[in-house]
DNA sequence: GTCCAGGTGAGTG
DNA sequence: CACTCACATGGA
């Protein structure tokens, strides 16, 4: 069990922000929600201190670990004020947005499991997208542990070890039948999985080489994917390839730019794009599902 | 049952 | 170019 003191990070607001998929809480402990983050074929645990403050985390792995790729992972060596920089003094949305969403990260997750998750992600709600891509990874029928024994000391309701699936490489998927793959509830978006899981399989589509590609070339290579749109490309490179100017615009960033921007992002605001728009999706995603909670609550009157 | 979801590709004018 | 339409399925 590490203890580590981090500034700027809120677990949940990273969970809840739609960046990924496979970031659940198996329980509370100490009045704060435990984190299960599975990423490729690795899974940590993760909550804030119970004893500590606000900075204060218990994370389940060694010190080395850490530092060889979680604090990558989490992006720990970004200064994320310097995004929030970005935005005007005056719009009073965008810092409306940022004090919400304090403590969101951009995530360096791996680009093959980022580019099936946003295939995937199309016309789909952010918990119906969590359920297909878990159903994908229990396909392989692989089971891996964690050890939980430090939170469940805390709160006997969390097991005392925790199990998860790997993220499938893009062999095994290729190798599973398309109904295998139409299982997972993918819908229509099945044969862009096989698709994709063939190409990246074969050494047509080399993912890893284009890490180091310009923004535009990047999305342009996305783009000839089939199922891949502007969005699933934007995602694919905001999430999968940090590029933190890059903004996906899915119905939620529209309403938003047509209701606060007249249709037009700000021209100062497009370096930090990708960061400001999270803290804009997650409090849009927040809003709307308190709105909703207010709205049943009514009709049960 | 109804409505909507971190859209895309194909077809049409 | 812009616009429309079908697309499978889960969650609320």
């Amino acid at each position: 069990m590490l203890h580590l003191t981090i500034d700027d990070f809120d677990l949940t607001a990273i969970a809840e922000s739609g960046q990924c998929f496979r970031m659940t809480s198996p329980g509370i402990v100490g009045g704060f929600p435990l984190y299960k983050v599975v990423a490729s074929d690795k899974c940590l645990l993760i909550s804030r201190d119970p004893e500590g403050g606000e900075c204060d985390f218990l994370a389940g792995c060694a010190e080395d670990e850490w530092k060889s790729f979680y604090k990558h992972y989490f992006d720990l060596d970004t200064d994320y004020q310097k995004y929030r920089n970005y935005a005007s003094p005056d719009d009073d949305f965008l810092n409306e947005c940022m004090g919400y969403g304090m403590g969101i990260r951009i995530l360096n997750q791996d680009s093959w499991e980022m580019l099936i998750s946003f295939i995937i992600s199309q016309r789909k709600s952010v918990p119906a997208i969590r359920t297909t891509v878990e159903r994908l990874c229990a396909l392989s029928g692989k089971t891996s542990y964690v050890d939980a024994t430090p939170w469940h000391e805390m709160n006997p309701d969390i097991p005392e070890r925790i199990s998860y699936h790997p993220f499938p490489d893009a062999e095994t998927l290729a190798g599973y039948s398309i109904e295998e793959i139409n299982s997972t509830g993918a819908g229509y978006r099945s044969g862009y999985i096989m698709e994709a899981a063939r190409k990246v399989s074969t050494g047509e589509l080399d993912l890893t080489g284009m890490t180091k590609a310009q923004d535009e070339v990047l999305l342009e290579e996305l783009l000839k994917i089939q199922g891949v749109g502007i969005k699933v490309a934007s995602c694919t490179a905001l999430f999968g390839f940090h590029r933190l100017a890059l903004c996906p615009e899915d119905v939620w960033m529209k309403r938003v730019k047509e209701q606060f921007y007249g249709g037009e992002w700000p021209e100062e605001y497009r370096p930090a794009l990708g960061v400001l728009q999270q803290y804009m999706f997650y409090y849009a995603r927040l809003e709307h599902e308190k709105d909703k909670i207010k709205r049943t609550k009514r009709e049960n009157r």
